[in-house]
RNA sequence: GGGUGUUUAGCUCAGUUGGGAGAGCGUCGCCCUUACAAGGCGAAUGUCGGGGGUUCAAGUCCCUCAACACCCACCA
């Protein structure tokens, strides 16, 4: 076996391994387990956030599957309609060419031609990463079975009048051409303006001042609105006036929306441009005026000067127009939030078109009952607030995008206009009687791509057929996300899954916190800050990365800063540390409700304990090579006893912290096992027996030795899958293990009859032993090679009989020379205590006097100090009165152990100062 | 404006129903002790954000203030 830990040698090789052997693949009996990954898109590469998710899923799933259950953790991508229709435009725009040059059909052909050839990058990824995913049933939102699916739910939701087309105001990326939903608005908070326009009173009798942020869509304005209580413009209400720069005349209208407060008190009012005015409008029952074209330039209803200016260009000429017309009153600079695209960056445009709808109260209202009754429940449960919050004031879901990529909406139009929702062309023929000779146009329109994702639940167990897989895995046992896509995908998993299946789609949602980096900033291409989870397992030189994080920005002035940080802080480059090193420390960083900075640090340490795994196998192999580890003949020995009960509370601790999501819990409680009990301690106790004890005792913790690892692998299999199952695959054997792969092997499960508190308690003492010479050498700068000569006094029968069990333990540990019982007068010694039981190092030619005195009287103060604190308690008659029987003995013990002590530690000194 | 979270050692974080403040990293000593220097042994370090309250007892429960972070909605 080598000697130190190289994760690359052993990653790759068992991944293939398994996946061959289709060990990812449910197993067909058992209680059912089921994970659904959040289809990454399959445009997208492996970040952060993905990394930490998929282990997080890999874990349960792990877990899981090597507790018995019938495990499925299905995989998939999604085909992000505009996030892919945008990879495969910009390819076309190096070429010169545009998607319109190609025309739909082949344009979707060449889609799906990236997709063969570069589509397949994440999921390369997520298998490095280790994840256990079934990829023989791997699944696509636009396969045929959940295009099937997609239109299934279409034509049903539209038959029931639950989705229905109309003229709506919606939000409108002018880059993109196309509506887009709520969510995918993003505002942030721009420098503008806020402009003082002067619009005068049809009447000649002077004229009102209007506040706006968009004089340009003063050009669409139908109205001027006042509140109806302001005092200062009573008279105005119902008066017309003259909009500027054109030939309307427009009514003041009285309405509670505006703020009287604000700006001037008098609101233009341009219903086909602005949420808000579009309400009033309503009210009001005034004209829409549509000012805009697709590309958000003015178009024919625009005077003839402004036709065809785009909007930020109409708005100077408009500003310089009313200047030049002494209409405008003021500038005033002005803080606003502007409504982004999130793909696009493109100022967001309300627009009135035609657009497919969801009606979703009907909807929601039994999804936030789901929740209510816990049904469905959240972890952390705080979250569901958040989904209440959103549920409880959601809007109609606009789904109709003007993408190609996409799934097409099954509707078709004839010649009048009428509208047909079917499954084909040929089906509504069919359905409706409909002759070849008249002509059907299918709509030209692709559906939001979340309305396939919100089907994935059930869509990938094969609805709307009744599956087995449907059958078994639905409804799933928990579903992993961030807290970002609640509103996008939650919530709709959990409309449709009760809409269709009658059930909720999972019965947990794990949200898990963000990844930032080591100063707690969100990682983006923008600052400079992304790691790659791949350059973390591979390493990656100092010049790569430095290249990598400064092309491609958005502002390439950026540049230099980055580069400048990245140097400073990444000198070396990063290291390889291997994909298990990476998992523990996601898992270990994974407490619940919190983001996570990923500081380098971190995984460093993880990847040393991966070594130190390496190494103590290294240890027992070496240890047990060529040895008979049958069955014990003779009864176990107390350390061996110790460690095999130690075992059991870990595993029954690990078991807890599976069922409450606390996988940071679960890693550190592996971790202080495998370091500080089974290393540090067992197999140091391991050492004096191995080479002085009988046959049998050196057999039976040969077997301790093996059969502890071994469990000890299986326990930290789902954490760090790979070196276990190397390491598994040559100690298995010695522990009389067969089976082809640790992946499948059972999940250790405690056995309640293995813990033994009084051989604990036992062990605990030999600890304390072991520790109190240790310190006492340390501080008494006693070379750790020079064996020590000890004497014990004040011991009990207890105490001796200990002695005598662990001497050749102790003697080797605490590196001693000679041990004598004392019943004489102690020479001078430095002394420490277990219990009553006193360990004395002589002080003739080893100890300085000074030092020892030095050492008590620090003891002694930190026992008085805490001795101080519990006697007050105890003479306060309200606690003895009042506090639980079981907490004032407690405390009554720790006075009496701490006198006890104190008095020991303070006669020593005396005895010293006396000398 | 509405909502949610965070604040514990130098740093990153645990702290389960209120009952002796913990870990990792870092720091400081000593050590190449035959699994491991990616290591071993030992040590130091805290007005638990501030203030108030409940209680015999508060890091933990309640109120309040502050700082930071995030989400939703917005004033044209």
């Amino acid at each position: 076996m080598e000697k130190t830990y190289t994760p690359h040698a052993i990653e790759q090789h068992w991944y293939n391994a398994w996946e061959e052997k289709g060990y990812f693949t449910p197993k067909g009996t058992g209680t059912p387990y089921c994970i659904m990954i959040p289809p990454p898109n399959v445009t997208g590469t492996l970040h952060m956030g993905h990394a930490f998710q998929d282990t997080l899923m890999d874990l349960m799933i792990r877990y899981h599957r090597m507790n018995g259950d019938n495990t499925l953790w299905q995989a998939g991508t999604d085909h992000a309609g505009i996030a892919t229709q945008m990879v495969v435009e910009r390819q076309l725009a190096t070429e010169g060419k545009t998607r319109h040059d190609l025309g739909r059909e082949a344009f979707i052909d060449k889609v799906w031609d990236w997709k063969a050839h570069s589509g397949g990058h994440i999921t390369r990824q997520l298998r490095r990463m280790g994840a256990s995913l079934d990829w023989a049933h791997e699944r696509f939102t636009m396969d045929d079975g959940l295009s099937q699916a997609v239109r299934e739910v279409f034509i049903r939701l539209y038959d029931e009048g639950l989705i229905y087309r109309g003229k709506r105001l919606v939000n409108w990326d002018p880059v993109l051409h196309t509506a887009v939903s709520d969510l995918e608005v993003q505002s942030q908070e721009e420098n503008g303006s806020l402009w003082h326009l002067r619009y005068p009173l049809a009447d000649g009798s002077g004229h009102l001042v209007v506040a706006t942020t968009r004089p340009e869509t003063m050009l669409g304005d139908t109205a001027v609105a006042v509140h109806p209580k302001d005092e200062r413009y009573q008279h105005l209400i119902g008066k017309q006036v003259e909009l500027p720069l054109t030939e309307r005349t427009i009514p003041v209208v009285a309405d509670e929306h505006v703020d009287p407060e604000f700006g001037s008190g008098c609101v233009k009012i341009t219903p086909a441009h602005d949420f808000n005015d579009y309400e009033v409008g309503q009210r009001h029952k005034l004209p829409l005026i549509n000012i805009f074209t697709v590309d958000a330039k003015l178009n024919d209803n625009a005077p003839a000067t402004y036709q065809g200016m785009d909007r930020f260009a109409a708005r100077q000429q408009i500003v310089a127009d009313l200047k030049a017309a002494g209409l405008l009153v003021d500038i005033k600079p002005h803080k606003l939030m502007v409504p982004r695209g999130d793909r696009s960056h493109a100022v967001i445009e309300p627009f009135l078109t035609n657009q497919w709808f969801v009606k979703i109260a009907p909807l929601a209202e039994p999804a936030i009952k789901a929740v209510e009754d816990g049904q469905i429940k959240f972890i952390p449960d705080n979250w569901k607030k958040t989904y209440f919050e959103w549920m409880r004031n959601i809007q109609d879901w606009c789904i109709s995008r003007q993408i190609w990529w996409g799934h097409r909406i099954p509707a078709w139009y004839d010649d009048k206009g009428q509208t047909y929702v079917g499954e084909s062309e040929a089906h509504l023929r069919e359905k409706y009687q409909i002759p070849e000779t008249i002509n059907l146009e299918q709509d030209t329109d692709v559906l939001d791509t979340w309305f396939s994702s919100a089907l994935w639940p059930f869509s990938t167990l094969g609805w709307p057929e009744n599956t087995e897989r449907l059958k078994a895995f639905y409804p799933t046992s928990v579903l992993v996300t961030g807290f970002d896509i609640i509103f996008f995908w939650v919530a709709r998993m959990i409309m449709m899954g009760l809409k269709f299946m009658g059930d909720v789609p999972f019965r947990e949602i794990y949200i898990h916190g963000l990844i930032r980096d080591a100063d707690g900033q969100k990682m983006s291409k923008s600052k400079g800050n992304v790691l790659d989870p791949l350059d973390l397992i591979d390493s990656i030189e100092l010049e790569t990365l430095v290249t990598k994080r400064t092309t491609g920005l958005m502002q390439p002035e950026m540049a230099p800063k980055i580069e400048k940080a990245t140097r400073k802080q990444y000198p070396q480059g990063i290291p390889a540390f291997g994909t298990d090193a990476l998992r523990f420390t996601f898992a270990a960083l994974a407490s619940t409700g919190r983001d996570i900075r990923f500081d380098l640090g971190r995984i460093e340490g993880y990847r040393n304990f991966c070594n130190k795994l390496w190494n103590a196998t290294r240890y027992v192999l070496i240890s047990t090579q060529d040895s008979d580890l049958t069955e014990p003949k003779v009864a176990l020995s107390l350390t061996d006893r110790w460690i095999i009960s130690r075992l059991q509370q870990l595993e029954a601790q690990i078991h807890q912290h599976f069922k409450t999501y606390r996988f940071d819990l679960a890693a550190n409680a592996l971790y202080d096992f495998t370091w500080n009990e089974y290393c540090d301690w067992y197999l140091e106790f391991s050492k004096p027996v191995l080479q002085n004890a009988s046959e049998a005792a050196q057999r039976n913790t040969q077997r301790t030795l093996v059969r502890v690892l071994e469990a000890l692998l299986r326990l930290l299999h789902p954490f760090i899958p790979f070196i276990t199952e190397e390491l598994w695959q040559r100690v298995a054997p010695l522990a009389g293990k067969s089976g082809d792969t640790i992946m499948l092997q059972p999940y250790p499960q405690p056995q309640a009859d293995k813990i033994d508190v009084q051989t604990e308690q036992e062990i605990d003492w030999v600890k304390q032993f072991i520790l109190g010479v240790r310190r006492i050498r340390a501080e008494m700068d006693i070379a750790p090679s020079k064996p020590l000569p000890v004497l014990l006094q004040n011991g009990t029968a207890d105490d001796q009989q200990k002695w005598q069990t662990h001497n050749s333990i102790i003697t080797r540990l605490a590196r001693l020379d000679s041990v004598k019982w004392l019943n004489a007068e102690a020479p001078e010694s430095a002394m420490a205590l277990v219990g009553e039981m006193q360990i004395l190092i002589p002080l003739a030619g080893l100890i300085n006097k000074k030092a020892e005195l030095k050492r008590l009287n620090k003891e002694t103060e930190k026992l008085r100090k805490e001795l101080a604190k519990c006697t007050a308690k105890l003479e306060n008659p309200k606690f003895t009165a009042r506090a639980p029987a079981e907490i004032v003995e407690k405390e009554r013990q720790r006075v009496a152990d701490m006198s006890a002590s104190l008095q020991q530690l303070e006669t020593q000194a005396a005895r010293i100062r006396a000398i």
